[in-house]
DNA sequence: ACATATAACTCAATGATTGAGATTCTTAAT
DNA sequence: ATTAAGAATCTCAATCATTGAGTTATATGT
């Protein structure tokens, strides 16, 4: 113990902070997912092609989502059939597929998740923008990590 | 001061890094899973079960995972059968079960998710000690938000 | 044209999750 | 003691997602 009184700023402390969020908001997809007829893998595909800069493409999504191409044929289905995405071939290579997320669906999502959201404005409204800018540095932070650790798993 | 023109700090931004987080998050564990014969779900209870300040119970899982009885059951059978957990039928209460995360295990599980501690160290080395408090109650206040939603999911 | 590569899909086999019900034990009341 | 009600866990058949191998259609290079 060197001097820091809250014991808080160990890396064991973060894990399992960070642990707690993940499975919190795993369980609030679970829900989503329960609630719409779908599956979690289903709204991971939903995360990632909604978060997406540009519609990807089914193979992208096998990539993100460590599935089979035929895991994440049948996920498409299930989304397209129940009305939350649309598959649409690309003019100039016909082989590959962007995926759209409907505006309806979009909206449907938004409803659910508007209580996260809210929570998630609340946690923020607490701390100033200077904090907020710090707290953005680390995620980022987190993600870059993340990003070089799936690149290359052993050796960082 | 000129941060304002960042865009850093709305809403939006924050749910986009939670969200890739959470994403990269599920797909180690999906890796560990997958290196193990286990599944998301194992993972899941598995991180519950090392969490939990004391030894928990499968009904205590059955309501953080949101499974089904049977699931928890199965679940813990193929924890049990791969060595990672033990079943402890308590004294007093004979109904009871409590579920012991096994030393050769947890040394298992470090050494696979030695990488995720590695770069979370190296996010978390980047950073103060007082930015690393603000962080760490960014965190807490994420947590405390995400526990009133599990308890009331429309109303804060 | 031909061969090779890539994107997405199909399908049988495997296996996790569900939902209903059975089992074992506890607690409170008679 | 005995009974009834309640709780914690487990069993099992049915359902359905994922896998892994193989197929189709399109693209690129020689």
């Amino acid at each position: 113990m060197d001097g820091d009184s809250g014991g808080d700023i160990d890396l064991q402390s973060f894990a399992v902070r960070l642990r707690r969020m993940n499975a919190e908001f795993n369980r609030v997809a679970h829900d989503f997912a329960g609630a719409h007829g779908l599956h979690t893998t289903d709204i991971q595909a939903l995360v990632k092609i909604f978060d997406a800069p540009s519609p990807i493409t089914p193979s992208r999504l096998r990539e993100e989502l460590n599935l089979t191409s035929g895991a994440v044929t049948a996920c498409l289905d299930r989304l397209e059939r129940a009305g939350h995405i649309r598959r649409v071939r690309d003019a100039h290579d016909r082989r590959v597929v962007h995926l759209h997320y409907l505006d309806a669906a979009k909206d449907l999502a938004a409803a659910f998740f508007q209580p996260l959201g809210r929570g998630t404005g609340n946690a923020l409204r607490r701390f100033s923008p200077e904090e907020l800018r710090i707290v953005a540095a680390f995620l980022d932070a987190m993600n870059e990590e993340l990003d070089a650790l799936r690149a290359a798993p052993g050796s960082p």
